[in-house]
DNA sequence: TCTAAGGTATGATGACTATCGAACCTTGTC
DNA sequence: GACAAGGTTCGATAGTCATCATACCTTAGA
């Protein structure tokens, strides 16, 4: 039986819009998640994310995302996995995702 | 004849999403933004919205709003008037407004 | 001409942000 | 046990942000 995740994550209703557009105004965050969005469903190792900036400034940009409520981390072995919360995210702010990704997309 | 507003706003093609998120991402700046969404086409006095901080940090909100792209300005005799870009914006970030006035309205 | 109202300009302050490198921890693999 | 890879923690730094009070300017009206 797999370990319910030691990771922290805020309960969705919790979750401001304040917040979550200051997560989102940043443009590396933002590429973060209009790349989870193309597959909104799936899991992706968070090493996998090609971004110029220091290893640990991730990490930094890791808790910014997951603290604003837009994605779930789960630890597995020595990695990290990250996810976006869609349907959360589409019960909490309805259509916000959709325009942010048709705009950049 | 009224002379022309000497007041700068940047080209809807310079604005770029990061501003604006940031923009929206502050609560009196939002409240702002949303009061002029519900009278997309209507100028709306600056002096007449009601915002618990001091007039200078006032006029700091409005250039944040106005270089960011989501506002126009005019100023006329004593006063400044403030209107929503709004074909610009729904031209530049189609749905973007209509979402978040449809969170919070 | 005096006055009140709407706004701006100017510091100043405290909080927060993105960024980095270096040290460290943990996990999986030889 | 040794080692590499993935992440975190810990300062530190430089920049930005929202906020304020004060002083000032401009316009309208008495």
């Amino acid at each position: 039986m797999a370990p319910a995740s030691e990771i922290e994550h805020p309960d969705i209703d919790d979750v401001d819009l304040s917040s979550v557009l200051l997560a989102l105004a940043d443009p590396h965050r933002r590429q973060v998640i209009l790349e989870l969005a193309r597959d909104p469903k799936t899991e992706r190792q968070c090493s996998t994310f090609v971004l110029p900036i220091a290893k640990s400034t991730k990490t930094h940009h890791w808790r910014v995302l997951r603290e604003s409520g837009l994605v779930y981390q789960r630890a597995v072995g020595n990695g990290l996995y990250i996810q976006l919360r869609d349907e959360d995210l589409r019960r909490r702010f309805p259509g916000l995702l959709d325009t942010i990704a048709a705009l950049e997309d």
